[in-house]
DNA sequence: TCTGGGGTCCTAGGACCC
DNA sequence: TCTGGGGTCCTAGGACCC
């Protein structure tokens, strides 16, 4: 048996936690640059103001100008995470931090489970200042089912317990299939057209058609949903994947040195991450892109992912993030996002004997043409301190060269030439 | 003169999540 | 003028190898 703990409006309540004044009130946390609201409290929501809505549009509405906007402050709000953690963790059940604002909680030891959830919601709330609802279920999807039915009904105890299999048959024929975790709005397109609305239609199809709909994913869920549970308590987090630093503009951007100015910042930024969790990257990737809303802009966006000696330097990464800028842009376009991602990451610990990482040189051959094309025409190359040869930092992949990316490549040095 | 096919690895892109 | 940022997993299909 599985309890999912998810905190109410949580940056919102964690503002609240700090400001006692906003109590009662609608209050919306914003997003980077103070765009668009990630954060409802339920006097927001009662608003209509939707998630993600953007906060030039709301504050623009008379009737919305009592709404509160704050500024996302995420040190706070992971600090606010690790008490509610620590709370869990005091009721020796095993934890796994799902996200920022919820965990789960293995309850196969709990009797009484509604008292159980009771007092898990008091002590956060006293402890942590953060209310929260708990959903308890036989597997990870129906906890979570259980969690947004408590949070649904504003005036109830805000636990819910699924356990009961009639009792779930029962509710499943009410409960459109959207709002199971795993089902997103392409998936919902999909079963519409099939005929299915609800989760009771979603469980009672045959396992070839959610298999060819939803592949393994879809299965999964409705195994889940069934009671069948396929995911396990994580009490550990794995091994990190990826790392991202990305932002949207505070304004258009049309001047190469100033996108490159953001490049270097987000390469820096995540440099100094990947440090911190004690991680060297394998690859990098750059991408910039134009506004997507507007719709007035020539529209244009582009990634090129660029293979490393592993490192966590900046200058590697700096370096590396330039070149692949560098081959990017194209002029005339106003740029509304950037960001870089690190890829192939890897413990620090384990960098010793992996120098060299081309495993195929003919390979490396056509990819260092195309890139000496594009240094010989658009400037110099950024050369890996301390390096052997004059390869310039991005011809160094660790596994095979994408021929996507080489063709991509070239066609950015023709629609150029 | 005839020009295969199966296994494996890799990547981009889609979908989903909070 | 202003529309988030950070992740994970899955699959199709290309490239390569023998």
């Amino acid at each position: 048996m599985f309890a999912l703990i998810d905190a109410n409006s949580f940056y919102c309540s964690c503002e609240r936690a700090f400001d006692p004044r906003l109590r009662g009130k609608p209050v919306v946390a914003l997003s980077n640059n103070d765009g668009c609201a990630i954060a409802r409290t339920n006097e927001a929501k009662d608003l209509g103001i939707k998630m993600g809505a953007p906060w030039h549009l709301i504050k623009g509405q008379p009737e919305l100008r009592h709404v509160i906007a704050k500024s996302s402050n995420y040190s706070l709000y992971a600090d606010m995470s690790r008490r509610i953690y620590e709370v869990l963790i005091g009721f020796g059940e095993e934890v796994e931090p799902y996200s920022i604002d919820e965990m789960f909680i293995d309850t196969r030891e709990v009797y009484d489970r509604d008292k159980f959830g009771c007092a898990l919601r008091r002590r956060v709330l006293k402890v942590a200042k953060i209310p929260c609802c708990v959903g308890f279920g036989p597997t990870k999807t129906i906890a979570k089912l259980a969690n947004r039915l408590a949070k649904a009904d504003r005036e109830g105890s805000g636990v819910c317990d699924l356990s009961d299999r009639s009792e779930r048959d029962e509710l499943y024929r009410s409960i459109p299939v959207g709002e199971v975790w795993g089902i997103g709005s392409a998936a919902v397109k999909k079963l519409e057209k099939i005929g299915v609305e609800t989760v009771a239609d979603f469980v009672a199809l045959p396992e070839s058609i959610v298999r060819e709909l939803l592949t393994v994913t879809g299965l999964r869920t409705v195994s889940e949903l069934k009671g069948l549970a396929c995911l396990s308590l994580a009490t550990q987090p794995g091994p990190k994947k990826s790392l991202a630093v990305t932002r949207s503009f505070g304004r258009a951007i049309s001047r190469r040195e100033d996108l490159e100015e953001a490049v270097i910042y987000y390469a820096t930024r995540a440099a100094e991450r990947l440090r911190g969790h004690g991680l060297i990257a394998g690859a990098l990737q750059v991408f910039i892109t134009t506004n997507p809303f507007s719709k007035t802009d020539r529209q244009y966006g582009n990634s090129i992912t660029l293979g490393l000696e592993p490192s966590n330097d900046t200058f590697v990464v700096v370096g590396a993030a330039r070149q692949a800028l560098e081959a990017l842009w194209c002029d005339g376009y106003r740029y509304a996002k950037a960001g870089i991602v690190l890829l192939d990451l890897e413990a620090q610990d384990s960098a010793a004997g992996s120098m060299f990482p081309s495993r195929d040189p003919a390979k490396s051959a056509v990819l260092m043409q195309a890139l000496d094309g594009v240094n010989r025409r658009y400037g110099r190359l950024a050369l890996r301190p301390g390096s052997l040869t004059n390869r310039p930092v991005w011809a160094m992949r660790r596994g095979n060269l994408s021929p996507s990316y080489t063709t991509r490549l070239s066609d950015i040095l023709k629609a150029r030439a």
